[in-house]
RNA sequence: CGGGAUGUGGCGCAGCUUGGUAGCGCACCUGCUUUGGGAGCAGGGGGCCGCAGGUUCGAAUCCUGUCAUCCCGACCA
């Protein structure tokens, strides 16, 4: 490809809306550019990379066993009416209705059409494990698109489905989806860290994330959307998304500030933790912290928690089996317990308010308390003699660094951002019971399939690289996701020996199938390279100074220095480098302590 | 949806407070000079100032409405 040819017109300046480096990259490299918010056109260098990740995941999934297929995007809304995800799937979904008025909606994801599929074509156990696959665009109305291809409302995934007689069986599925999706990202270039999740709106019992983790330089937007806890004991390997990593907690060495039983004192103004303990010296490891959430219905539910934690949403949402679930507002308070924020309590809550404890309270002890009073709190109260023991405990909290791995339970948890590029799940029979999809088992019984289904987001995987290679000048593109292997840069178009060898040299990449661009633009030498920095070819040659004697300039771009080779051995060198290309090798940022997570 | 901000050639912005009919940089086109890290000079093309209404002799500028975009939260590959 000539540059002249090439549609990639290189902007000098970041575009305004851009905020993450990889949408700031891409738009100005000449990628993308944007049609609607969270829409994009994805320019001939972008398709190129988008479609070499896809050859990839291909492979693997071929290699796999894995049956690629293509599903339509337009559907009908009884499918998903069926499947009870019409109402489920909420605002998100994109919803339209055709010429005759029939509701029809965007896929935004597949179970439904598969387990159609599975429905009318598998009747039998002889037939199963079956997975099936395709690539294909996906529609989220995202409440709020941004950071360019890794949060789109159209985005490129793959998306696979697989089919079995029985639990074990999708287990070894499972696991070889694991390794296909491990080998995917690290031909792609990535290391990613396979971590536990919550299953969202796709349901199912057991899922696991895949994540890039991304690192981000001084005076960057912070961009890997998801925190990541892992154990710092690389023997230990303990990860799990911030959503959803349990943590124990260190020993507490809060002494209470009162002494002897428990009384009701004054603690005017005292509306939330950090003045409790400002102004009445309360520790937090001994408040119990109230709190009153609402879910869909407008359900109260009092959420009991220890002074010093958060409550992680996702984790009471699942708890509460809840679409939605927000803080009650000052009103709602007001209504529910006759008390504001800050002085709502389990002492004397009406009965109508039902009460989740997180496990930090169990073993609290002389701890402070609100008691629905404005401007009281009990001292000194303890459980059962002052304040009813609650029936049951769950994992309400969010983790936090230095927590103790709930695994090993000896290392201290760190955290790392991530992006998260791949998902997979157990789905067991969340789909094909609603919809009533079966095959004749070994004794001929109807049987519900037993369901996995498993993602990638190709777009967002591109995205991802850019995220985590790239420096002050532009892209560094994995070997194996590069839209171009190599670029020859005759640094003046006027220089008859430059010309000539750079011509000599393109045709002998293209020969020897090397995929690689001329930049035969009559520009200056500094334009040229900053265009070649910027778009990322890992490969960059230059015909220069010394192209009268018969010698080029060669370069990576993940490294400084330069070499000098004469023309006769320049292919030679490139098929070397692009046979030894491994990531990192100069690597892009220092090894933080997310290296040492184990590698997925 | 709640909170904040912004809409002016392809991109980045100024002009708006104090109304007088649109400007700068980049990009683009032509010519000359230049030619190893985003060249210089000269000339040129392109914008119903997001849209609709209103106030006014006159609106990019003031008022009302509306749409869009972006940022912070809940959602997610």
């Amino acid at each position: 490809m000539r540059m002249t040819r090439l549609l990639a017109n290189t902007l000098r300046e970041n575009p305004a809306e851009a905020e993450v480096v990889s949408h700031q990259l891409l738009v100005r490299g000449g990628y993308i550019r944007r049609v609607a918010s969270g829409i994009y056109n994805l320019l001939p260098l972008m398709w190129r990379v988008t479609r070499k990740v896809e050859a990839i995941i291909r492979d693997e999934m071929d290699q796999s066993g894995a049956q690629e297929l293509m599903m339509p995007i337009l559907q009908p809304a009884d499918l998903w009416e069926e499947s009870g995800r019409l109402k489920d799937y909420g605002k998100e979904l994109m919803r339209l209705t055709d010429r005759h008025d029939r509701a029809c909606i965007l896929a935004p994801t597949h179970e439904e059409v598969i387990t159609t599929i599975a429905r009318n074509e598998l009747q039998s156990y002889r037939s199963l494990p079956v997975n099936l696959y395709q690539i294909q665009n996906k529609y989220r109305d995202e409440i709020r698109p941004r950071f360019g291809l890794l949060r789109g409302r159209e985005f490129l995934m793959k998306d696979a489905y697989s089919f079995h007689a029985s639990e074990s069986c999708l287990d070894k599925e499972y696991d070889v989806m694991t390794q296909a999706y491990i080998n995917i990202f690290n031909r792609c270039g990535m290391e990613t860290v396979m971590v536990r999740s919550d299953s969202g709106a796709i349901g199912g019992s057991v899922s696991h994330e895949f994540m890039v983790l991304t690192r981000i330089a001084e005076g960057e937007q912070e961009s890997g959307e998801n925190e990541v806890y892992f154990c710092e004991d690389t023997n230990c390997g303990y990860a799990a998304n911030g959503d959803r990593a349990e943590a124990l907690l260190p020993p507490s060495e809060a002494r209470p500030a009162y002494e002897g039983k428990a009384t009701i004192v004054d603690t005017p103004g005292a509306t939330s933790i950090e003045l409790m303990q400002q102004k009445f010296k309360m520790h937090p490891e001994l408040i119990l912290k109230s709190l009153i959430y609402m879910a869909d219905g407008e359900k109260p539910v009092m959420v009991l928690i220890r002074g010093d934690l958060e409550v992680e949403e996702t984790k009471l949402k699942n708890v509460m089996n809840a679409n939605e679930i927000w803080m009650a507002t000052p009103e709602e308070l007001k209504e529910l317990s006759g008390s504001a924020k800050g002085f709502i309590g389990p002492v004397d809550l009406p009965d109508s308010i039902p009460i989740l404890a997180d496990e930090s309270i169990r073993e609290l002890k002389d701890f402070y308390v609100a008691i629905n009073e404005i401007d009281k709190h009990m001292v000194n109260a303890n459980w059962g003699s002052d304040v009813p023991m609650p029936q049951t405990f769950t994992d309400l909290k969010l983790a936090r660094i230095g927590d103790i791995c709930p695994e090993c339970k000896s290392g201290k948890l760190q955290m790392t951002r991530g992006i998260e590029v791949g998902n997979i799940f157990k789905l067991g029979t969340k789909y094909s019971e609603v919809m009533n999809a079966k095959f004749a088992s070994e004794n001929g019984e109807d049987k519900p399939f037993i369901m996995g289904c498993y993602g990638i987001g190709v777009t967002r995987t591109a995205a991802a690289a850019v995220e985590r290679y790239h420096d002050k000048f532009g892209i560094i593109w994995p070997m194996a996701i590069a839209p171009y292997h190599a670029v020859i840069i005759p640094v003046n178009t006027q220089v008859p020996e430059q010309m000539a060898l750079a011509q000599q040299l393109y045709d002998q990449f293209t020969k020897a199938g090397i995929e690689v661009v001329m930049d035969d633009r009559d520009e200056r030498a500094g334009v040229k390279f900053k265009d070649a920095d910027l778009i990322g070819f890992p490969i960059r040659i230059t015909a220069g100074k010394k192209a009268g004697e018969g010698f080029l300039e060669c370069k990576m771009r993940d490294q400084k220095e330069s070499k000098d080779i004469p023309v006769a051995d320049v292919l030679a060198w490139a098929q070397q480098q692009m046979q030894e290309w491994r990531p990192f090798q100069e690597a892009t940022r220092e090894k933080t302590d997310a290296d040492k997570v184990t590698s997925a």
